[in-house]
DNA sequence: AAACCTATCGGGAAGGTTCTCGAAACGGGT
DNA sequence: ACCCGTTTCGAGAACCTTCCCGATAGGTTT
């Protein structure tokens, strides 16, 4: 309905009447290409390329932004620097000036930016933390007890799961770098033979410590326990109980863990002058199904077993769930014992024999370890104490 | 040995032959107080301050720094936009270039900083959890859930637990907010009461997720399950095992599963008109020890309860232990059922009645709900189905 | 009053990105 | 030569903080 006429602005535009921003000529201005979607001019006589804007579009009200030092120091007529000396508690300040700035500071209720200061100080306050897996009670206890050292020393927690997988593992690593933590805690799992992914870790100096399940290769700082005599006193346990045909379900060989158990079993064995069936130690790889398979498979042996090591209490568990299923008699007929004293072991009938591990001190003492690294790189090795635990599954004497 | 002869700089400076760093003159030159330790001087004639420092002291060779896009615009000659839109898979760029710039990014190993990007664009791609406790499998599977869905989305995941405490909790969530996490996924404790912290968040317009036990003064978006008739289906069943004196171990009153279970209990017997007994209904806190105390005093009670339902596993497995410790036959004469369905209700014997739920899938749901958040908040509650199970804690008949 | 000193404050760079917007280079058509 | 359009690139701001170092205003000593 409404016709040019009304619109000089808009005639002028469609009859090509632009007007240059700069000097507000019109006679020279010619079009010049088109820019992103918008016709662009140029202008003779300022040598001035320009476009028609959406200038009148209403500039969006300074968007929503969080409370800074800037707008302290604004509010206040002083600068960015003196708040923020203020706020660090520096000396170099008025005692009035830091009042002022901290009462200001609380009323805007500030909260420093924690990404501007990584940024520059290069450090986040994160510690990564990597564990093979959730189910069990084990790692989650480690991670408590970790977690317990670290949010006091004001490191927050990034956690990362591999399930027991190589290449989850690896990418897991890769994005812990990647994020920038200021360092590392680590149960590596138990398909992991190529280290190349930590060598990475120590090349780019970020602090590193294993615990439990580690790395053989590498020179760092790690907590362990005494997993050799461990299984030695299970083993000879078991021994002195009257087994002789004893079994040991064994962790990958790759995890030292695995090794030392394994080695605490053969040198009890061997103590005690039994002999070595090769045909008794089968090796699986830390997950349940595998566990299940084994225990079905030690147990089918034509000259089944009179009891059976484990390497961890999960898998003691499906031999002993396997052999209640069979009516197979525990501890008279098989005795068991697990390793790690999973809570679970107490509760199951027969209550399961372990070898108990002070799982929360394993994260705590992880955490400190890394907490030195912090300042002072170290190679260290903690090894905890273990205990063996004699319950029903193995008691049939005494 | 030396005199000061040979080194005619210092005795100039010896005898306060200092030079204006500016005109280099000599004869103007006078002390002005003390800075930093150092000496500071004045120069008349150019109006100029200065200290004598130390600018002969080898500057460290450009400490060592990551690679940044800057380091590969310098090596190629280019803008750092440019890298930064080769790197980001912008369009506005020549093929070649953008090989170039692909391939010595890979041959530097660059990564990309995510503490600057965070910066900017202010999301650090973390999420926030929060969680009560970590010792039983239920919050770990939740966090496995939740885990899986947000690494797949780009997020990482930083784990709180209040460990059951108020205060813990809210100096978590300030942490998490001083983080600035991208969104919290959060479980409450049995002891909140007062939600400030959490209205904090929401006015910081950070997406919150509740799940399983979630707060009922705020409206945000939620995964629950189906509390009500779960705990519904197992009191009918207990009824419908002959027994009639139920009691019921609940838990806060405060938390809506508390609720929800106790009204599914009340429900269920009144339904079957069955009195109810308040002496019958204790209440816990959620800790261990206290699920302890409660299942003494049930058990204790001058007319002790035929059967009982418990708000969760964890502490019907106390009855159930304690049970077994003093002889009570169960099921014949205690009926127990729990709620959740541990790993260890199925191991226990008698094994444990109890009310499963989707765990893994919380987390799972929780994590999809939270990621809309980020887009478009919108509140939804998603309820999840419960389904019993009976096993031998419970059945005396069929 | 000049010389010197201390206490307090401000300016600006650095940290690594992304994004906006303007500029240059280029290609083809008159 | 000129015009017009496209493709490709660069400068610089912004994000927020800390730190270095120079600057200033007073006071105190000769």
């Amino acid at each position: 309905m409404c016709t040019f006429s009304f619109f000089p602005f808009l005639r002028a535009q469609s009859r090509g009447m632009i007007k240059c921003k700069k000097c507000n000529q019109v006679e020279f201005i010619q079009k010049s290409g088109i820019m992103r979607g918008k016709q662009r001019y140029y202008c003779k006589s300022c040598d001035y390329h320009f476009t028609i804007g959406d200038e009148n579009t209403p500039q969006e009200p300074k968007r929503h932004h969080e409370v800074t030092i800037m707008d302290i120091a604004r509010q206040l007529g002083i600068s960015k620097s003196t708040v923020s000396r203020a706020l660090r508690g520096h000396t170099d300040i008025h005692e009035g000036t830091r009042q002022m700035i901290l009462d200001l500071a609380k009323e805007l209720d500030y909260e420093p930016n924690p990404l501007a200061n990584a940024l520059l100080k290069r450090r986040t306050n994160i510690i990564g933390m990597l564990v093979p897996e959730f189910r069990h009670y084990f790692f989650p206890t480690i991670i408590m007890g970790a977690q317990a050292v670290l949010s006091k020393a004001g490191y927050n927690l990034m956690i990362f799961q591999s399930d027991e997988s190589y290449e989850t593992e690896v990418a897991n690593v890769k994005a812990l770098l990647r994020s920038r933590v200021d360092g590392l805690l680590v149960s590596i799992t138990g398909k992991t033979e190529n280290f190349d992914h930590f060598r990475t870790v120590l090349q780019k100096e970020v602090p590193l410590v294993f615990f439990n399940r580690v790395c053989p290769e590498l020179e760092t700082p790690q907590v362990i326990i005494d997993d050799y005599s461990g299984a030695f006193q299970a083993v000879e346990h078991l021994i002195e109980q009257g087994y002789r045909r004893i079994a040991h379900l064994a962790g990958p060989s790759i995890l030292q863990i695995a090794r030392l158990r394994m080695q605490g079993y053969v040198d009890a064995m061997q103590k005690h002058g039994l002999p070595m069936d090769e045909s008794l130690i089968v090796y699986h790889d830390l997950t349940e199904e595998n566990a299940r398979l084994c225990a079905r498979h030690l147990l089918d042996l034509p000259q089944p077993p009179e009891a059976i090591f484990a390497v961890n209490d999960p898998s003691a568990l499906e031999v002993l769930l396997l052999a209640k299923q069979r009516g197979i008699k525990v501890p008279q007929d098989l005795g068991i014992v697990g390793f790690s004293n999973d809570p679970v072991s107490a509760l199951i009938e027969p209550s399961l024999s372990t070898v108990d591990q002070p799982v929360w001190e394993i994260g705590e003492q992880s955490a400190l370890l890394l907490l030195e690294q912090l300042d002072q790189p170290r190679v260290e090795t903690k090894v905890l104490q273990t205990r063996l635990i004699v319950r029903d599954s193995s008691r049939r004497k005494g």
